[in-house]
DNA sequence: ATTTAATTCAAACGTTTGTTTGAAACATAC
DNA sequence: GTATGTTTCAAACAAACGTTTGAATTAAAT
């Protein structure tokens, strides 16, 4: 059995302390307590504690853009010079995603919820691996979003690309409200169904009107 | 001139540096500073940073969420028995936010940057107190929405209430980032067109197969 | 076995944190 | 003008913060 190391040790307890209480409000002595770890692990390992937020942020993000492009790129092969349908490409941006914030063994819920907090949090390093990290996916995806609805202007575009942007994240990072809104109706853990539910509810409004 | 009073200047402080760094980010010794007032005129006005922070969120909560239902009921009284058009109940939801997210006066996008982190933030008192606003106005709500989409199961029903929340939160939450990743095409300034444009793609979605 | 590098540890550093205190300043009433 | 209640103020409190240090320990290499 290999035994977890004092990094990934720290970036566990890090990822679940960052996302409950904030970045400011998680406190070093906090996490290496629950890491079962020496308070100067952090700054042997990672040289300061924003250096360590980095790093918990960079574990999920690149794995999970990897698999987004990767995705979109194993449906447009299939689909060849034939035309995109709007249904498979939302899939593959919001399929991914949506999956890895309900698998646990990789952070799921718990990094979500830290991801949802970091994106409103104006800390100049943060945001720039955030936008970067959105960029190149839209960069791969603008083509075939654009194939898919001709008929949009650019405006109308971006503006609904935003608002897709809004139902994902909020879906990924508050995955137990719905079930206290809905009375117990909804389950966020069928995450097949929450995924095929949020790709209809897109494309009805991304091709509304 | 009516000057402004210590506790006002401490409200207004509060909430722009609550939402810049966070309510833990944000210690009270900046907040006094920036209002120019005496640090112990906190615990004097409001009693402790909780407290203040519960201040600062029901100075414009409860305002909104009076004007959402005054927008329902108004829309309500005009149709009387006819059918209601889901774009007007809709708009009575997002649209008293939105423009509140956009009146600077009132805190603008400030407060709704606050109002987004605070969402995330499992703090007993916050959570209670923003669930129940949101419980008031859906009570209110509900009966309009399920009468407008007659055909949609329960369950599709409050998911797709959920992906509502999440468009509008994240668009007024976040108002800059349209404007870059649309490279400046997208206005968030123009709200009348931007809550136009939301609630196209919210019924769109809303109505979807 | 000895040397070298990598890692862990307890303790302390200087700041900054939320909160409290008691006197000073102000306003309002008699 | 004296008295009363409200608001402001500078100063201090203990506690918690991120970070640094140098020795102790473990692992790897020779």
């Amino acid at each position: 059995m290999a035994k977890r190391t004092t990094k990934d040790r720290i970036l566990d307890a890090s990822e679940a302390l960052f996302a409950r209480d904030g970045s400011s409000g998680a406190s070093l002595r906090a996490i290496t307590q629950r890491a079962e770890v020496n308070l100067a692990a952090v700054h042997y390992h990672f040289g300061s504690k924003d250096y360590l937020l980095e790093a918990v942020l960079a574990r999920r993000l690149l794995p999970l853009n990897d698999e987004r492009i990767r995705s979109l790129e194993a449906y447009q092969q299939k689909v060849g010079r034939k035309k995109v349908r709007l249904e498979n490409v939302i899939e593959a941006m919001v399929g991914p995603a949506l999956r890895l914030s309900r698998d646990e063994t990789k952070g799921g819920r718990i990094f979500m919820r830290l991801l949802g907090r970091l994106v409103l949090e104006p800390d100049a390093r943060v945001q720039k691996l955030l936008t970067g990290q959105f960029e190149t996916v839209l960069k791969k995806f603008e083509p075939a979003l654009t194939a898919a609805l001709p008929h949009l202007e650019p405006q109308d575009f971006f503006w609904r690309l935003h608002f897709l942007v809004g139902s994902m994240a909020h879906t990924m990072a508050d995955s137990e409200r719905i079930r206290l809104i809905s009375g117990g109706i909804c389950d966020p853990d069928d995450t097949e169904g929450t995924i095929q539910c949020l790709v209809t509810f897109l494309c009805g409004g991304l091709r509304a009107k």
